[in-house]
DNA sequence: TTTAAATTTGCAATGATTTCAGAAATAAAG
DNA sequence: CTTTATTTCTGAAATCATTGCAAATTTAAA
């Protein structure tokens, strides 16, 4: 997805957009990796003239809030923030740290009984163990 | 459960059962809330003689550390925990703020794939959203 | 009882996140 | 093109759950 694209994505989602504000957007829509917000604002104070982490912590909230980038909690001394909405399942390796995305094969619907009577908007299946690079260094 | 068994569960995770210990464990497990350090904290001070914020911390890590206790983030602002170590998923209502637990259909490793070579040791699902009672106080 | 180890305590420090108020940029109206 | 209103950006200060630390207390062993 281009600039271009994804700057029609924000007009439509009722956000203006401005430098910043695209730029912190293309940046989480592109990255393979779950940024913290520390993290965009470290990647992109250079390219950028100048932004402030306040900024990027605005500006996060206001794409989590509009539904076009997720929050992540599975690490609680931080968050970190995925461009991909798409439903999917988040492992974090206690070693290493690396969060990976997992596809996941049903929607969280059929895990859940006595779910009548609730209106489930989000869901978040956090995974936690040790990952395939760091298992395999220790043998 | 009494406290004699509370006590045996402690010794058996190999924890020595202080009276501030046993006290923490028994309110954990016994409620049926999801309560945080804090809310232990003010729920045991005044019954217990003496009692730190600290100690209600430290002496929750442990039990967490030590398979007995779950903690849950599901809130990104502080730490709910569960004396309930059986799989289930949990709700939290964006309203109320209430926590409930829900019964979950399935083990986890149903929902996910390309989980080969990665070890698996915890997993919670978390579920946002309006729950039954602030749903039905709306119409 | 003495002694050493484990536990608890209170307070200070930490660090991610949020708030604040003013400055700058942008858009809308005249 | 001005003026005006609105939005956005910014750095600094504040917040708040959690942790670090060293002293005080309790417990267990000898």
């Amino acid at each position: 997805m281009n600039r271009v694209e994804l700057k029609k994505e924000l007009i439509r989602a009722g956000i203006r957009p401005s430098v910043q504000r695209l730029a912190i957007y293309e940046y989480v829509k592109m990255t393979k990796q779950h940024p913290t917000a520390e993290c965009v604002y470290e990647s992109l104070r250079d390219k950028l003239g100048s932004l402030s982490l306040t900024t990027v912590y605005n500006t996060l909230k206001l794409f989590v809030d509009a539904g076009l980038v997720i929050m992540l909690n599975i690490d609680n001394t931080f968050h970190c923030f995925d461009g991909d909405t798409h439903p999917h399942a988040h492992f974090r390796c206690n070693t290493c740290g690396k969060i990976y995305d997992f596809p996941m094969k049903r929607d969280y619907h059929a895990l859940v009984e006595d779910a009548e009577g609730f209106d489930v908007t989000e869901a978040q299946l956090y995974l936690k163990g040790i990952c395939k690079v760091c298992k395999s260094l220790k043998n």
